[in-house]
DNA sequence: AGTTTACATTGTAATAACTTAATATCGTAT
DNA sequence: ATACGATATTAAGTTATTACAATGTAAACT
C-alpha cells in the first residue's frame, strides 16, 4: 500500500500557500495582478474597496507566504504574483463548480 | 479603475475550496485520491499512518466543502475528489519552489 | 443477540487567523 | 525642518481551526 511522508517540507509550504489563498480579498488580489501583473497598495485597496490596513495586513500574509513579491519604487510599494502556478491554482478552483 | 465584487457567492465558494486544501493531512489526501480514485477511511488513515478519527474529521471538512464525494458501500465509505481541477490546483502549487 | 470491523461525532483545550482602530515609518517635496 | 502621501506595524478583541480523547453508530458475521 502505497504511505506518504506527512512530514515533508515541500507539502508544508505548499499547504500554506494554499491555505493563505483561501480567502476572498486574497483571491482578489491574485485576480486584480493576473490582469495588472504589478499594482501599488492604493491601487489595490481603492479597487477592492477596503480598509488601507486591511490590504497592508493581507499583503504582507500574501508576501510572508511567497505568494507575492514586492519592490519599492518611491513612495509606492508594488506587489506581483510570484509563480503563473498560483494563478492557475486560483483559475482552477475558480473553474470548479 | 478596474473594481471587483468581494461579496460574490463564487468568490466565497472558492476561497473555503481553497482553504480546505491548505492543509498538509488534506492535501496528501488528495495526492492519494489522485492515484487511487476511490478510498476507504481505512486506507486513507494507514497510508498517512495517522489517527482514524483524525482522518475521518478531514474528509468530512472536505467533504463539506464539496471537494470530495462519498460512497457508502457496506461497512465502508469511499471517497473521490469531486473535480479534476481540484487536483490540478494541487499539482499547480506543489509546482512552485 | 453479541461481537467485530469500519466510520462518525462530540467535547475540550490550545493555537492561529481575522478585523478594527490607532499609531508609526518612509519617501518626497516645499 | 516640516508637511504630506503612501505604506507598515501594533495591539485588542473576536472567531475559527486543530488535535486529542472518548464515545456513538452502522453493517456484517457468528
Amino acid at each position: 500500500m502505497k504511505t506518504l511522508n506527512l512530514n515533508s517540507e515541500e507539502l508544508h509550504t505548499a499547504a500554506s500557500m494554499m491555505k493563505v489563498l483561501g480567502h476572498p480579498i486574497r483571491i482578489s488580489i491574485i485576480e486584480l495582478l493576473d490582469d495588472a501583473s504589478k499594482m501599488s497598495v492604493t491601487e489595490i485597496f481603492k479597487a477592492l474597496k477596503i480598509e488601507q490596513a486591511i490590504a497592508s495586513h493581507h499583503l504582507n500574509t500574501l508576501k510572508n507566504k511567497r505568494v507575492l513579491t514586492s519592490e519599492r519604487v518611491g513612495k509606492n510599494t508594488y506587489y506581483s504574483v510570484s509563480s503563473p502556478n498560483l494563478i492557475s491554482a486560483v483559475n482552477n478552483v475558480r473553474a470548479c463548480k
